[in-house]
DNA sequence: GGAGATATTGAATCATGGTTCACTTGTTGT
DNA sequence: ACAACAAGTGAACCATGATTCAATATCTCC
């Protein structure tokens, strides 16, 4: 947030900063769309892989794997988003944002576990949002002076990992953790 | 990083602002040293608790409640000691904190897994960044409303959550996750 | 084509908050 | 007691970067 400044956004767009003030009433709000726009684009994503999938299951299976390759493509800005305070009024886009992701997480999470019965009784909500900061934490943190085909194995790591706290202990047996291309 | 200003600080302390910059160079070297502080202090309690316990995994499951705990204690300054992002010199500092913190866990996942035998096979720097986030993130994001007695049930789903994700898959069966002394 | 509306410009203004420094106050050693 | 030094003060200074606005350019429609 303390990054973005109005005069090198203009300039990028091609304006001058002033003009940004014809179309946002402040900074705040600048960043509140855009996070806003982010927010739309991640969530369609993760619900469009959930739902293509064949069971509960592997929709969370497909959602946690979007979730990190989508990630790992934007990482700063995903980052950014998701996990970087900033000042009061931002703030509440950004947990909005945090909230959605979870929410999605909560709701496919719920789903896997009454229907397929696969995984143990727990709190969706509380395994949703654990879920979320591993991810990231296990995408931004370690990852930093990588690229290239490691990113793979941290993606398929991961997933395991996740589906595994989500009470999920034989993934790979059961064929949820596929080859997923990356981006490029 | 934003929220620290030198004039409360120096009213807090007791002193008036000029003052500070007799004991430190600038702000950034006063946060940094207040990290290095409070980065102290953690690790020393998580080593702490995993020593006392009395083998590897038991060693693991202490450290990873103690963190709960203690986050939850001091939950918006440990956050801030481990998620948010400041300026350049300052993130420095707070990545060692995480680093440290990583470290620790690494290490009692390489000795609860080459020891005990009791987890997969696994990248444990990359697990440990995963363990970390997801503490951070249930212990801080679905937590902000609350207080009181729920915590308790909060540290033992993410110990179940955490121990789980790193493969032990029965850890209550096996006595790992005890009550423990919530801060008052 | 031109009047009026609308959009753009970018230099000046303003707010915030870290940092400086001339000066005052306290401490120490002889 | 007093000189020399150390510590503390807080108002003034400065840098940063968001915001404003009078001047200018561009568009629109009769």
């Amino acid at each position: 947030m303390a990054a973005v400044q109005i005069a090198p956004v203009a300039a990028r767009a091609g304006v001058a900063a002033g003009t940004v003030y014809r179309y946002f009433p402040g900074k705040a709000d600048l960043v509140a769309a855009l996070l806003a726009e982010i927010s739309a684009r991640e969530i369609t994503a993760l619900r469009r892989a959930a739902d293509v999938a064949p069971g509960p299951l592997s929709a969370l299976s497909a959602m946690i794997t979007t979730f990190a390759v989508r990630a790992l493509r934007d990482r700063r800005l995903i980052f950014a988003a998701i996990a970087e305070p900033v000042d009061a009024d931002l703030d509440a886009e950004r947990l909005k944002f945090r909230k959605a992701i979870t929410v999605e997480f909560a709701t496919r999470i719920t789903a896997a576990s009454a229907g397929g019965n696969l995984l143990p009784e727990q709190d969706s909500a509380l395994a949703a949002a654990a879920l979320l900061g591993l991810l990231v934490e296990g995408l931004v943190g370690p990852l930093a002076p990588n690229t290239a085909s490691r990113e793979r194995d941290v993606v398929q790591s991961l997933t395991l990992i996740a589906l595994r706290a989500l009470g999920v202990a034989d993934a790979r047996a059961r064929g949820l953790v596929v080859q997923t291309a990356l981006p490029v």
